[in-house]
This record gives structure tokens, C-alpha cells and sequence, in this order.
DNA sequence: CCGCCGGATATGTATAGACATTAGCGTGAG
DNA sequence: CTCACGCTAATGTCTATACATATCCGGCGG
């Protein structure tokens, strides 16, 4: 437990401020899923106000569905939803196991090496090191492939990852486990296999995949880029959506 | 302004129900983007309650996007965000122009019929007389192909797309401004280009290509079924999210 | 006719207290 | 030792009140 030592914005009203607060522990990982919040009246005696204004802030932080409450037992950090009703990220064991396949994977290639600037992403902000490490690996449903997948994973964010066992476990599956994210981009886009994605995904060069292209942040920090060719003829996505969050 | 003779759910607790009705009133049409929704006092009396409850499910409908508050001018009901932060419905005509690019469109094919069983989206449930209005339309962004589109909008649910100008103006975005909606789901894939759309693109046949398809639904009544194919080359689909709504 | 100013009004925030509800936990009976 | 029961601690809801704050609107003066 860490001394209260956020950036503290300059929220305008005391609710924001308790709501803030408790965000910012949450998503510096500093409280993890599951880690019980403190109760109403002791933020009640820490901030000196009154149990209703405490009870607002934490109504909007399970609004956001990153707090949920039990009655007698207390507050409690969500676990993080894979789902978001919205697009979410696909954690591709579950849903190939999901539609009743059995599951397959293999790890292609592992290298450690220093970004640069060919690389899809900017890693050089956040650190000197620039350190990532570069796997592909390919994704498989009842044997027939569906996805090569080309990662780079920041290790100045994520420094466990140089130890994980990504030969065992997809990196796509690690990260979702392991690592907290607060923000991330898809873009999608029908492509034609190239020589590699071809080769890998056994179809005839020019064939139609979905080309997936993920960048994940955490704070402002850049986690991970993924790009995934999946057959065209083996996976849709599909999202399912309202107007408003 | 229709009497009070919704469903009204039993919803637990008072300002559930407060929220409940004029959510539903917003869904409805009944109280129409831009329209003022009744002050916290007039509620207060209305339901006999204080104002903290009043404020308690107004709150949470301006935090839901339904709702937005201005002080001493009252509280109104918040126009429809075509972009949700995650994936929206793309408007064309407004990204193509958002690029910089000249818009232009062409209305391929009208045709009022009767919904089917072939279709690719059951419009029998709602209404015994099924009719639909059928249409394609190919959209293009500097004279240059960019998306054929076939479209089945309900005439049960949207009677008034029978009359409107479909050569004037794209039926999606016709929609949009018209045809307030409640859920709808993607489906995205990579297809090689059939002949048709081969033709329409001006693409070889088996060119990558983008397939969206869309259901759109308003309260449980399917309002329109869509089918885009973007040339691959041209096209990509940008998703930016969080974690949680 | 235009612009400035002040009051009226609706929302924004917060308080202190009350009672309801639920479920965790310890205790006592079997 | 085990199970059932009841106490109690936590959240859930609601009230009545208070003051702060933004802004629309009308009126007054130039």
C-alpha cells in the first residue's frame, strides 16, 4: 500500500475528487481486482465529509464497472471485463473454445531486440531502454490455422513479460491476465495474404484475410502492438452495441 | 405529450423508476432530442420524493448520454451521439469528407417487396404484412469506388422510408437522422469480391474486401439490415476503447 | 436600438440523520 | 464437530435543508 502520492488533479467538486482518488489506485494497479476499496465511513473520516458524497463517488465508479459492492462484506476492485458490451479484446483460446474447437497454438519466433523507427509503434517516449520483445506465433482451431499473430511488447511496461513462458501460453491470453489497460485502438482492414501470412495460414497468396491491428496503452504508456491475419474464410468478428455506453 | 401508460417495470427502488419512465419516454420518440424534460421540482411533486432522488436518476441518465443538464435553463433530452467512443455507425458521406475527399453516391437499385425467408434477417416477428424496402447503392470517395452497399430497411417499423428520396440521400444516413436505435450489431469479415461487387468496385474478382454487416434494432423490432463491401485498399474500420463503458 | 446589470431560477454540491436490507460471522444448541 | 440462528456491520435508499453557481431574462440607461 503506497503512500497517497497521486498527480491529485485539481477536480472540481469533492466527489470527483474521492472518485479520482480511487481510480487512480485502481488503475495503477496499485489496488488489483479484488482488493476490497475502504469502506464508506472510513473515507467518510478521511476526507471529512459526509457518507452521501462518499456513496456518490463510488455509485459513479460502479456506473464505470470498475467497483462492485456487496452489502455486509464491502467494496471490492471488479475484476476486469474481457467483454466490454462494445468491441471488445479477443481472447482467441476462449473463443475458439467458445464455438466448440479444439484449440492450437504455436510459438513461430522470439526475439529481444531494441525498438526502432520502422516499428508500427512509438516506444522511444516513455523510456531510454526501448527494449521490446518481438514474437509471432500462430493461432489454430481443429488443427487448421486462423491467425498469425506479429507482437511487440513494450518491456519498459511490461518487464514480467521477458520471463513468460510464451512457448505455453499465447502472449494475447498473458497480457489480458497480467497486464491492466486503459485504452486501445483496433483497426481493421480486409487484406491480401502476403508470401508469409500464406505460407502460415495455408491459403493461396492474394486470398482475402482480416488484418487486425491492435495498439494497447496503459495510462499513456504503449503496452503492446498487435497485428493478427486471420483466413478471411474462419473468423468474423462481431460486435454488438447501443447508442450510449 | 401521451399519458403515463408505459409498461412501468417493477423496478426496485424510487429513483429506478424515475429513471426507468423517462428513459422510457426518451426511447420512445415520445420526448424527442432537444426536448426539455420536466425541472426537478415538477418531478419532486410529481412523485411525491425529495429532490436528492430526483437528481440521483436524472444523474445517472446524464451519465448514461441520454440526458444533458443546463443550469437555470432545465434539463433536455441529449441529441444521438453518431460516434459512440467505440465502434459507431459510420455515417460515409461524413467520413469520406472528414478525409478530405469528394463524396458521391448512387443509388443502384429501389424495390418494395415482401420480407422472405432467404433474408438474411427475420422481419416476420414484428407485423403480419413483412414488407421491406429493398435497396443497393454504391458509395465512392474521389470518383473512386469505395462501397457497395445493399440495404433491407422494415416498413413496419419505418413507414416513412417509403416516401423519402433515396437518390438524393444515402439510405444510412437517412437513417441515422431519422430512426432513433437502440442496439445493433456488427459482423465483419474479409470475402474475396464476388462478381457483383467485383464490377461494382471495379476490382478483380476474389479482391480482398471488407464485409460489414449490420442489424439494427428499436426496442425488439429489427429497423434495418445491411450489407457493405469496402474495397480492401481503400477502406479500414478505426475502433478506439476502453476497458469499461 | 443596443448593451450592461441585477435578480430570479434551476441545477450542483454537500450535510446529517433515518430506516431498510442483506449477508458475513460468531455463538450456542444439537 | 456441525449446523442453524440471530446479531451486527456494511451498503441501499430517502429526506429535508442549505448554500453555491451559472445563466436566462427583463429592465434600465446610454
Amino acid at each position: 500500500m503506497t503512500v497517497q502520492s497521486q498527480i491529485a488533479e485539481p477536480a472540481a467538486s469533492l466527489h470527483q475528487r474521492i472518485r479520482a482518488d480511487i481510480e487512480a489506485r485502481i488503475l495503477s494497479g496499485d489496488w488489483p481486482p479484488g482488493h476490497r476499496i475502504p469502506f464508506e465511513h472510513e473515507l467518510m473520516a478521511q476526507y471529512g465529509c459526509a457518507r452521501m458524497t462518499v456513496n456518490k463517488a463510488i455509485a459513479s465508479l460502479v456506473a464505470a464497472g470498475l467497483v462492485e459492492r456487496r452489502r455486509r462484506a464491502g467494496s471490492f476492485v471488479a475484476q476486469p471485463r474481457l467483454h466490454s458490451a462494445m468491441l471488445h479484446i479477443p481472447d482467441i483460446p476462449i473463443e475458439v473454445a467458445a464455438r466448440g474447437e479444439a484449440y492450437s497454438y504455436v510459438l513461430l519466433g522470439r526475439r529481444r531486440r531494441l525498438a526502432n523507427e520502422k516499428d508500427p509503434v512509438d516506444f522511444s517516449e516513455q523510456s531510454e531502454t526501448r527494449e521490446v520483445l518481438e514474437l509471432s506465433c500462430l493461432h489454430s482451431a481443429n488443427g487448421r490455422p486462423l491467425a498469425l499473430e506479429e507482437r511487440l511488447i513494450s518491456l519498459a511496461s511490461v518487464p514480467e513479460a521477458a520471463e513468460a513462458d510464451f512457448a505455453a501460453t499465447p502472449p494475447g491470453s498473458w497480457l489480458l491476465r497480467h497486464v491492466p489497460w486503459t485504452e486501445a485502438e483496433h483497426r481493421i482492414r480486409a487484406v491480401g495474404a502476403n508470401a508469409r501470412a500464406a505460407e502460415a495460414l495455408r491459403v493461396p497468396r492474394g486470398a482475402a484475410c482480416l488484418s487486425l491491428e491492435r495498439r494497447t496503452w496503459r495510462g499513456g504508456e504503449t503496452v503492446t502492438y498487435v497485428r493478427q491475419f486471420f483466413r478471411g474464410d474462419a473468423y468474423d468478428l462481431v460486435a454488438r452495441f447501443s447508442p450510449q455506453g
